[in-house]
DNA sequence: AACTACTTCAACCGCACGTAC
DNA sequence: CGTACGTGCGGTTGAAGTAGT
């Protein structure tokens, strides 16, 4: 931007230029085209006075016409500037102040579905102009950057193919709002996930057909198998909008598998004593083994995830090292990050937000090998992909049965997912999916979800919140919590106990996983590591304009 | 106190799209 | 159909503010 004009002192004191339009530059010169009176348009800051006129303005003839503000006011402000001063600026209701943590949780995840459409971010964002969101967005790159952190929890991604560009520039998002609106609405219900749904998707998507895989796509998404940043990678996935054609809305189990992901206060109380806040991960936290006596078996490990620092750092100043905070993301060391992690404190009530800024800020130190919290917390990749195969052969079985309850257990873990099933199911055939969510009674499924680092550290005591019937047994996915952005997605998750679109993204994260996966179990997640193909992962991207994570 | 580095944010720019003529 | 115009969006810039040395 340069201003390289008359500079003249406004009337509040702060400088503002004049552009000094001539007639052969005058129209598009600066984005604004003249009114064609041989108009000096002024440039810069606005005035209070500046301002008031706008205001006058906007309050005698409405929004919109903005070139006509020159033409009837002495404001030498052009019709862009005038609407962006309104629209940032000077509109009512506009909400000033920095972003609550629900707004930030908020933009994130809407821009892992949606890419830098901060217009339409705007729109979900009452008071917020997508010029704060995009500032906003900026500054979290660049701390984000800094510190060698992914942009997005791990999950993330898996849950976007819903909302890729083509279907936000879809018939279906102009024609059908409402169903916008309901994907992205604030609220606090539980989230449903309807087999149905996931029939519809496994009818749809020949490869996704396994609830196992639905119910792993968390823990598999970054399994040990996978690299640090395949949870990155995109599955290979249909066509969103086909997806969305069809009707299937896709509601997610993860957010209720996260619901169970509850700090030891949460299931040492009771279970309805939810905090929504609430989310303490930290297995591979040797000095803070307050989570009960978990053995090892019982755990699960989240590979490559970050430890949250959960407010325990001051927020203010970083204390990287210089080499840490010059790897771009992605690229951070792989070592030092991860011992990092292990031994922060993590207060089982934590912010997510700004824990991870904490963690940016002020990472703790401590050494520990990664290797050796992966040796005492998995037992193996190759039982794992063995239990993958059974869980896949049970899972499948059990989401052709008519009975709406299927529970899953494990000797190694217990997750609880909540989900809602459609009794009788309203699975047509594919392209002819009703909305179940509106029509159909469902039953809640609920399965404890168990979360401990193996050996090393605290495993949540009172391990079952809630008690179902098991019929089906179901693997563990063993998570390595020690990673940050899987300890990070975690607690987004989370989030979702309150947050906006918990009822979508499971489903999806399960369908991307299945995509992404072959009936061996391998390669769930990514189509970049295992298929040879050139990654195309969030770490090839620019940072800044980086696409939505569903189409990298 | 002075300087530097960094962050934030308001505002500009170019482009794309829709509409009117 | 082509052009002009109005509007909106996303990317970029640089002034102002803040923190660190």
């Amino acid at each position: 931007m340069s201003y390289t004009t008359t500079t003249v002192d406004s009337d509040d004191g702060m400088h503002s230029s004049i552009h000094n339009e001539s007639p052969a530059a005058d129209s598009i010169s600066n984005g604004c085209r003249s009114r064609g009176k041989g108009s000096v348009l002024k440039k810069g800051p606005w005035t209070s006075t500046e301002d008031g006129i706008l205001i006058d303005y906007v309050k005698k003839h409405g929004e919109g016409n903005w070139n006509a503000v020159q033409k009837h006011t002495s404001l030498a402000r052009c019709g862009k500037s005038c609407r962006l001063r309104w629209a940032n600026h000077l509109r009512p209701n506009l909400k000033k102040g920095a972003f609550s943590q629900e707004e930030e949780q908020l933009i994130v995840e809407m821009h892992a579905k949606m890419g830098n459409k901060w217009a339409q971010m705007a729109e979900h964002l009452p008071g917020r102009t997508d010029n704060e969101i995009k500032n906003y967005w900026n500054t979290r790159i660049k701390r984000r950057q800094r510190a060698g952190l992914p942009l997005y929890p791990p999950e993330i991604h898996v849950e976007d193919f819903q909302w890729s560009e083509e279907y936000t520039k879809s018939n279906i998002i102009r024609v059908d709002r409402r169903r916008h609106q309901d994907f992205l609405q604030l609220g606090n219900s539980k989230a449903n996930v309807l087999f149905d749904d996931l029939n519809f998707a496994a009818s749809l998507l020949p490869a996704a057909s396994d609830l196992s895989d639905l119910v792993t796509c968390n823990m598999l998404g970054t399994g040990p198998s996978s690299s640090r940043y395949e949870s990155y990678m995109p599955p290979i996935l249909p066509s969103p909008k086909q997806i969305w054609e069809s009707g299937s809305r896709f509601p997610m189990c993860s957010s209720n598998i996260k619901h169970e992901f509850q700090s030891p206060e949460h299931f040492q109380n009771t279970a309805s004593q939810k905090n929504p806040r609430s989310c303490s991960i930290s297995p591979c936290d040797v000095d803070h083994p307050p989570y009960g006596n978990q053995h090892s078996s019982d755990m699960m490990m989240i590979p490559d995830s970050h430890t949250v620092t959960y407010g325990m750092l001051p927020t203010s100043k970083p204390s990287f090292g210089a080499v840490k905070l010059e790897l771009p993301s992605f690229q951070y060391s792989e070592t030092s990050a991860f011992d990092q992690w292990k031994t922060t404190p993590s207060p089982p009530h934590s912010d997510l937000l700004d824990s991870v800024d904490a963690y940016i800020q002020s990472p703790p130190s401590s050494q520990v090998e990664e290797s050796d919290c992966f040796s005492s917390c998995d037992t193996g990749l190759l039982d794992m992909l063995l239990h993958e195969a059974k869980i896949k052969t049970s899972a499948k079985h059990s989401l052709l049965m008519s009975s709406p309850q299927k529970s899953f257990s494990s000797t190694t873990c217990t997750t609880n997912v909540t989900q809602n099933v459609p009794r009788g199911g309203t699975l047509i055939k594919s392209g002819e999916y009703e909305d179940s969510q509106k029509n159909l009674t469902c039953s809640e499924i609920t399965i404890p979800m168990q979360l401990s680092a193996g050996g090393i550290s605290s495993a949540f005591a009172g391990n079952v919140v809630k008690t179902e019937e098991f019929d089906q047994v179901w693997e563990p996915k063993r998570v390595d919590t020690t990673r940050p952005d899987v300890l990070l997605a975690s607690s987004w998750l989370d989030q979702g106990c309150y947050g906006i679109v918990r009822d979508t993204s499971s489903m999806s994260d399960a369908l991307a996983l299945l995509l992404g996966g072959d009936d061996t179990g391998n390669s769930y997640v990514t189509v970049g590591s295992s298929s040879g193909q050139t990654p195309r992962g969030v770490g090839s991207c620019g940072w800044t304009n980086m696409p939505p994570v569903w189409s990298l």
